[in-house]
DNA sequence: CATGAATGAGTGTTCATTCAT
DNA sequence: GATGAATGAACACTCATTCAT
């Protein structure tokens, strides 16, 4: 259609992109969700409302933008570690993740946690939503590909097992910090996991 | 005998409070947060705005009393609940709780979905935080006294399962409604809990 | 639906309405309606935007009461002198409907010339469409009382006299308005309709 | 000689400017006058902004070229054609005048519809005030030459006749395109000018 | 000559809140 | 107490136009 904004072509472009988005970010964690406006992106990045409305057809999609970069890095991360853990024992593995896990969502920490708290999580604003959702799936290759545990549908156990981490530990670094900096919920979401996964002792 | 005079006074006041709450709901529901304006709430009550603000200082006190209602019918559940699996085993206490935790989700569903993906969870709004911050302390008690469990933090524990156990509810009911209504994950959860928590065979 | 405007209940709102109406008016004459911004309107008629959209909707709202309250008075004119013609002669009152028209479009002849010329009359806003179908209506009756004319299909005939002496005049207001002032023009319209109704002399 | 070195660049210019008012017309058509922009325009003739302006000086130039020449393209046909009635009888000149110019509205009829409707119709771009003056001047010169009708002032009655018709089968097309279909209403058009330029019979 | 990035005043519209009645 | 008219700052978004490349 003919209301799609312009893919930058120029240089001088995709530098605009590159402030109009870190503009963004800045007045996320700052003043937060609510009191995001084109203007005031566009204020903040130095440019006109109308420059901002050539690469950006409104506010979400810079929100959007935003939310899909991160989740794309911290996505990334975690499913290129999961894809080279098929040569370590289940508990060098699984711990491996959740430390890979709780250092990506150290990295900012404040834009991270005012996407997460702030933006609604309607459709296309959820950043969460689309990045699980390929972590899920890697994580439920990975597990079918082990020997070493009992059986389980990987499916619905990398669901439940890939959530119940993201989701504590998005939570405590919102409510309790401190237990993860002391690296006690670490350890107790790996021992969740491997005793979850972990194969019956005994039997024939 | 005098305050009888007040009373219906105080009656009507309450059925005030009550329809605006109720319009608050709808508006939620049907528009989301971003259009649930004071104007609209008190239109659809069949209040006038100035009534509105005679008992909500301003908009997101609405919506954090619709929040707080909603939260707190769901974690008496849940407390209630959970208080009374002093004298079950585990293993039905366990099951017992998830499968309660899942029918308080299918109440009024819409409003609490609503309410979890369009209210921004900054401070007072997060109908979450406070909610689950009872039902851990809750749940850490009961834990402290079973003694069919291994010995666990019994804080550290149930954050991590009771957050575990409603993000992944939450999650599944959002994004893959089949696997809660086949009970498949209940399952699975009530599995990764009991696997947590029992006591590891043999040993002395 | 919820989106409709509210109607004036107290006097002050009726007040406000009017106030809102004839600033529309003045500078849909001054400025034009390419120029005409419910903004300026507000600022014009001494209230704030926000009260003009109790009112009004939207910006052609504001136009297209105007428009209906300017036709409708024409219209009204028209209307009542087509339906006391049926005890005059063809030609009085033929000739008294068109001094009639003539003077009707000399009441506020600016706004008249400003709706007339600068509002696009897509749809609700044009004021003639409706106004010219009601007069045609009656027009139409009043020919199919009429015994003194020669047979023609009432609602052909009225429908090309009509839009003929309309269009005529509107022409002629904005082009060479010193044909109406002489009159010659008047005259020849009346000629013209006449001509066109009389009886065929002689034959048997 | 060496200006054919030119003709290239020339042609070229023209091609542009062809597919300029081409991209216009499609956008009237389609969006309407209000939501005509330069930047619009220029996208759809596949043309970058700067170079529109290089050859329209501003966004109602090219409304203007557009509705100048559809206006000339009808004008020219109607004028030829009056142009040629100097031999025919009064009735068939009138009938073949209507019709043609029923034709010439079908022609582009969207366009036509459009720019009727939604341009504004103040100086410059009144697109029928310039062609009505040169078709009226032009059925002056016509009549004056005709023997065979009742005297007239020719400046009047082709004023009073040619903005009837013109207007009458503008707004049939808009609110009742049957009536033209049905070839009634150019009837009615043909009979109310013979009618009111036939010498009156009898008489000395 | 052509491009397309940039401009920024301006548009229509919303909404939390106040206050005279 | 309740009403609803009024407020006006703020918002998302558009567009004619300019100009460095």
């Amino acid at each position: 259609m003919e209301n799609k904004r312009r893919t930058p072509i120029q240089e001088r472009a995709r530098a605009t992109v590159e402030v109009l988005l870190e503009a963004t970010a800045q007045i996320l964690v700052e003043l937060g969700y609510a009191r995001l406006s084109t203007n005031r992106v566009a204020r903040r990045a130095g440019v006109s409302v109308g420059t901002l409305y050539q690469y950006f057809p409104n506010k979400d999609a810079l929100v959007e933008a935003l939310a899909h970069r991160v989740s794309e890095g911290q996505a990334e991360v975690i499913i290129t570690q999961l894809q080279q853990t098929h040569d370590q024992s289940l508990e060098v593995a699984i711990r491996g993740l959740i430390q890979g896990i709780i250092a990506s969502k150290r990295v900012e920490p404040e834009l991270a946690a005012a996407l997460a708290s702030e933006v609604p999580r309607n459709g296309r604003l959820d950043l969460e939503q689309a990045t699980l959702r390929r972590v899920c799936d890697v994580a439920s290759a990975a597990l079918r590909r082990r020997s070493d545990i009992r059986p389980v549908d990987p499916e619905l156990a990398s669901f439940a097992l890939v959530h119940s981490i993201f989701a504590v530990i998005q939570r405590a670094l919102q409510a309790r910090p401190e237990l993860i900096d002391d690296d006690d919920l670490g350890e107790i979401l790996a021992e969740m996991c491997i005793r979850y996964l972990s194969p019956d002792p005994g039997g024939s």
